[in-house]
RNA sequence: GGAGAGGUAGCGAAGCGGCCGUAACGCGCUCGACUCGAAAUCGAGUUAGGGGUUAACAGCUCCUACGUGGGUUCGAAUCCCACUCUCUCCGCCA
């Protein structure tokens, strides 16, 4: 079963095939954050790290450079005097003579070199082990704050519904008219999954091909069917990998992990790769099943639709010219809240702070949807700009016109998880009789079914 | 599953133990010449990472990298082993 080894290795050589991290054939280069910034103004990312609240010890990795590269200057000089004495002993051959003496020494040097690279490439896998850890650095537009309570609303649109009647939450509604079963789920899989029936889930299909036609469409992207399932490389590419492994669903004899959402597969799908600087921004979309274990959030949302060990999501990449990263930023925003607007659904925007957002991220706004049994707003979408951080790990550049190349910013952006849409439509759509409207763009994804009715 | 071919810079491709990794040659790209301008042509330039030095991502200097990992050797793109990906043919299969 196992026979067929993983893939995992990748060019750059920042993995090797089982998994493990090794010497990186370009430390500092592709594959981390940048580590000239890190030797040279440690304060910064010290800053950064701190606005994170992270506990990585910037102290501790600069010992750990020092170390490498006192390592590197002793390996290094010994192989300079190596290869002169080697290209010395091509000449005496050359010349007819013999080079016994010669050899003898370079026999002892090369075994000492032997010795010093193995504790150099020791040296530069812990290195490089830190920097993989360290997440993006906060762009300077990111409120400074601890948690999600720190975070900053940026302006509401919609009609909050009011009811003359007590909003049933959207599990209940679901489940009692026929669409959604639970306890069926539980049984065939567990806890954190869900099974739709009948206009359940013909709503997901519809749902999912509404948001991938405007996307499509007015959006611009090109929609891709990717892998559901990818190697460590891509995993490490995007930054679920090395740190968040506990998160991911892997397979157990082969080198794979179920994607916890389509940004891994579209980010990855220019990953070691030189763009033209035409062919920056390009989009992508894709709608797919998302696997997350959800370790650590046991006991939230245990409830409905809301947080599931697999959901459906549509989601949108893309690829960006640094100096235009975050105007894409704010076009990739209006996609997803254009959406909510277009199944008449209220909403808020909000800009994470430096304490919640994501390790990739360099700046985030949430989109949250009212959730009228719940009486608040809930995430349905996030949109990141993450700016290099994951070219540089991905290995994914664009060449400006006659000049070197330069890593790419990318971007991704939820639009929009069925799931919670689902969710959204059941809450604020429902009717005192039990029936719920559904949006009139979802019409001619649903056969033209205007509203669900109780059986 | 069987057999074979291959992975070298932005792309194509040569090299098959030291004179070939600032990697032949071609394309592309940059600059220049020619031109009113352009095309064509001609000329020059054009890999990346790391160490040292440094105010410097400037220069200078050294090291490393020919799919990945390991081995042989004073010395490996070149020889050996394992793995991986791609392509072709055969077999099996939705």
């Amino acid at each position: 079963m196992a026979k067929l080894r993983p893939p995992c290795g990748r060019k750059r050589g920042v993995l090797q095939p089982c998994g493990e991290y090794v010497a990186a054939k370009r430390l500092g280069g592709s594959g981390m954050i940048d580590l000239k910034l890190v030797q040279k103004q440690p304060e910064v990312l010290e800053k950064a790290l701190k606005a994170r609240c992270s506990d990585l010890s910037v102290e501790e990795f600069l010992q750990l450079d020092g170390r490498r590269r006192a390592l590197l200057t002793e390996v290094e000089n010994l192989k300079s005097r190596r290869n002169a004495a080697s290209a010395e002993v091509a000449a005496q051959k050359r010349a007819g003579g013999d080079a016994a003496a010669l050899l003898e020494e370079l026999g002892q040097l090369s075994d000492r070199i032997k010795e010093l690279d193995a504790q150099a490439a020791q040296a530069r896998s812990e290195v490089e082990t830190w920097l993989l850890r360290v997440p993006n650095l906060p762009h300077a537009s990111v409120p400074v704050g601890r948690d999600e309570q720190e975070n900053v609303e940026i302006f509401r649109k919609g009609h909050i519904p009011v009811f003359d009647f007590a909003p049933r939450e959207h599990g209940d509604i679901g489940t009692a008219l026929g669409g959604l079963d639970f306890v069926r789920a539980a049984r065939l899989a567990g806890s954190r999954f869900a099974l739709s029936l009948g206009w359940a889930a013909r709503l997901e299909r519809a749902l999912s091909n509404f948001f991938l036609d405007q996307h499509t469409g007015h959006g611009g992207y090109v929609e891709v069917s990717p892998p559901y399932m990818v190697n460590r490389a891509s995993m490490t590419g995007t930054g679920q990998l090395p740190k968040f492994e506990e998160d991911l669903f892997g397979l157990r004899d082969w080198e794979y992990y179920l994607i916890p959402t389509a940004e891994v597969p579209l980010t990855n799908l220019h990953a070691d790769e030189v763009l033209a600087e035409d062919d920056l921004p390009r989009a992508y979309c894709a709608s797919t099943p998302c696997f997350r274990s959800e370790a650590g959030s046991a006991g939230r949302d245990t409830r409905g639709l809301i947080r599931m060990h697999q959901f459906t999501k549509v989601e949108m990449v893309r690829f960006a010219h640094p100096d235009d990263s975050f105007n894409q930023l704010d076009l990739m925003l209006d996609h997803a809240c254009r959406l909510l607007e277009l199944l008449e659904l209220p909403f808020r925007v909000i800009t994470l702070c430096t304490g919640d957002m994501g390790f990739s991220a360099a700046k985030t706004h949430d989109v949250e949807v009212w959730m009228p049994a719940q009486n608040t707003y809930r995430e349905i979408s996030s949109c990141s700009n993450c700016t290099d951080f994951q070219a540089r790990r991905a290995n994914i550049r664009f060449r400006p016109k006659g000049g070197k190349t330069v890593w790419v910013h990318t971007l991704n952006g939820s639009g929009l998880p069925t799931g919670r849409a689902t969710a959204a439509i059941l809450e604020n759509f429902q009717q005192k009789d039990g029936s719920v409207r559904l949006p009139k763009v979802l019409a001619p994804y649903m056969g033209g079914l205007e509203v669900i009715e109780p059986a």
